[in-house]
DNA sequence: CCAGGCCACTGAAACGGATAAGTAGACTTC
DNA sequence: GAAGTCTACTTATCCGTTTCAGTGGCCTGG
């Protein structure tokens, strides 16, 4: 609480108006030069370059903004209440791939979290937008008649949804074969001869929970393998309740076999079972719709649905790019996910 | 790959010139009017607060800034690599609490995911102040004689330093009784009749490591309590192999308890010392610095040293605003850390 | 009745860069 | 050797906002 901090807007920041009287030129020349246009003759652009690096000069991102072009921000907002971002590991593989490609493309982030309310993540786009902030937006979380859709229509805001297809939609989004994952996820458990198994997702106003359902259910009809669906939130508490209701049932209709909508989940569904008196796998096993360090550090480590998230971010944040820049990549498949097989399923007890 | 985007920009934005036109009055009278300012009278004030809203009005932010006041925009560089933030839910918590004040204050956050390197880190600040992006940066993980200390002072550029205190330091820096913290880890070991302990720390280039390491030397000399202290990667891997290390001493030597610098690396302890053939507690206590939802998922659930995180986050984003504001809060100690006892720790065996 | 002050407002410049339009001078072209 | 074409610049304007320096009109005080 001491002194005013002294103006450190004090520092000597450098504008191409310096350069050009440094150089004794008209500040159109310069910035000819530095933008490496024609109407500058060869050695004046060299004086021009080493002025600019050795007076440390820097584009002023406002004054470029200001005169129409991009921004080089892009926008994030994850809506989630922060004890459910924790552990899921997904946002922050997505923001680490999402951001690799932004630094590699010249561009940064924008981001803000905020507790799950749909309304504020739509008043932030509109803000942002508004403000000339950002190019363009990332939207994660598709949920059921998503509400964010329509305003970002509206407002034309560049977006790339992570989620899809959508009719009315025409800019990229990035799909996954939900129904590939099901069809991977039900034949392992198939083969090891489970017969009844439980399906404990995530909440269905999501659309991907919605679709992994879905799957699930048809791949299981399809074996002739029955199936309860029952849905969660995320958080470890509920999946832990769930699945003692399930295993309160009698043996004979009990399910073999659990899977859950995140390896938190999982962890917790994995407590559960034992404290049900129950072991995994030798009496149920579980397997995970996501795969993580904490899926590999619980007793015994979980089998799990891999998915590529630095990958997916990434190809979310260069199809976002590539629209901002004019080129709309419309659907955009992301690369298929892997069954890591560990130790918590195993062959159905007879 | 379908047709260019119609040029989204094409959508109406509104500015002051609008509103002054629409209201047939100087855009100087609606500049005041907007922001507060004497110089018109209230009948015009509400008429023109009115067209704004009627009309859909935004400042730019590009132009503001261009003016000389602030961006409105807080830099954040995270600089590890995606493997160790993603269990790290330290990050996490430290963003969501950062972007709670700084929502309620009017800014956002910018924010840089990078491996580790800190030129890179460096380079990244220069850049977002050369082009006038950012307010001011939020520090993180203080390094040992940190190469990021003297750029940013050079450049003046408002920061906040989580860690510190740092004699040349003149900014605020959030600073934690690591010697409390250490205090209470120990006195806790001790107590349950623990004579013989390791700590196995993170990465000593971390000054908040050192700090621990030092705390806990100290406090284990006091209470005539013999200390091993291990240098460790935040990795899981690291800390199994070193705890193998350690149980493979002769029983009298070997440690009844061990420290873990984080809650991925008790965990992964955890499993070493399982395969060591010892059990926890019965064998071995073990206790992680870090409080997480993990520590309550692993079997035996984790006596954890649990930091309010959010709060820390949310201490940062306050103190570097009121310096942006002309405010320089200096000192800031951050709450104290409280010890959650689980099942991992107990009596030390006779 | 008029100087002085205040109020509500206008005009213009400034911020830093992009860019359209103009202008010398050198060089080609027939 | 005059007209035309390049090249290498310069001048001026614009983007949206803030802010400084006016400018009338009205009120007040002496």
């Amino acid at each position: 609480m001491s002194s005013p901090s002294k103006s450190p807007a004090a520092a000597a920041r450098v504008s191409i108006s310096d350069i050009a009287r440094d150089l004794g030129i008209s500040k159109a020349a310069v910035s000819y030069a530095l933008n490496g246009l024609p109407g500058v003759g060869a050695d004046t652009r060299e004086r021009v370059l080493a002025a600019a690096t050795r007076m440390g000069w820097y584009p002023s991102s406002s004054a470029r903004a200001l005169t129409g072009a991009r921004t080089g921000v892009v926008g994030l907002v994850l809506s989630r209440p922060p004890e459910l971002l924790t552990l899921e590991t997904f946002f922050v593989h997505l923001l680490a791939g999402v951001e690799t490609v932004l630094a590699e493309r010249g561009s940064s982030l924008l981001l803000r979290v905020i507790g799950d309310h749909p309304d504020e993540e739509i008043r932030t786009y509109r803000r942002w937008w508004g403000e000339r902030r950002i190019d363009g937006v990332i939207l994660i979380d598709e949920r059921f008649r998503d509400p964010r859709i329509e305003p970002i229509e509206q407002m034309q805001i560049p977006a790339v949804l992570c989620g899809g297809p959508l009719r009315s939609w025409e800019m990229p989004s990035l799909w996954t074969d939900h129904s590939a994952d099901s069809e991977r996820v039900v034949a392992h458990l198939h083969e090891l001869g489970h017969r009844r198994i439980a399906h404990l997702s995530g909440p269905t106003e999501f659309v991907h929970e919605r679709s992994r359902r879905r799957g699930v259910r048809r791949a299981a009809r399809k074996r002739g393998v029955d199936v309860t669906t029952v849905e969660c939130g995320y958080t470890g508490p509920t999946a832990a309740t769930q699945t003692a209701a399930l295993l309160q049932q009698a043996p004979a209709d009990r399910p073999t076999a659990i899977i859950y909508g995140s390896d938190v989940m999982t962890a917790s569904g994995l407590g559960a079972v034992h404290e049900a008196g129950l072991s995994v796998p030798a009496d149920v096993s579980v397997l995970s719709w996501d795969d993580s360090q904490l899926a590999t550090l619980v007793r015994p480590p979980l089998t799990a649905l891999r998915r590529d998230n630095l990958a997916y971010g990434a190809a979310a944040a260069h199809a976002l790019l590539d629209l901002v820049e004019g080129t709309n990549r419309g659907l955009v498949q992301v690369a298929a996910s892997e069954l890591v097989v560990r130790a918590s399923t195993a062959p159905a007890r007879r």
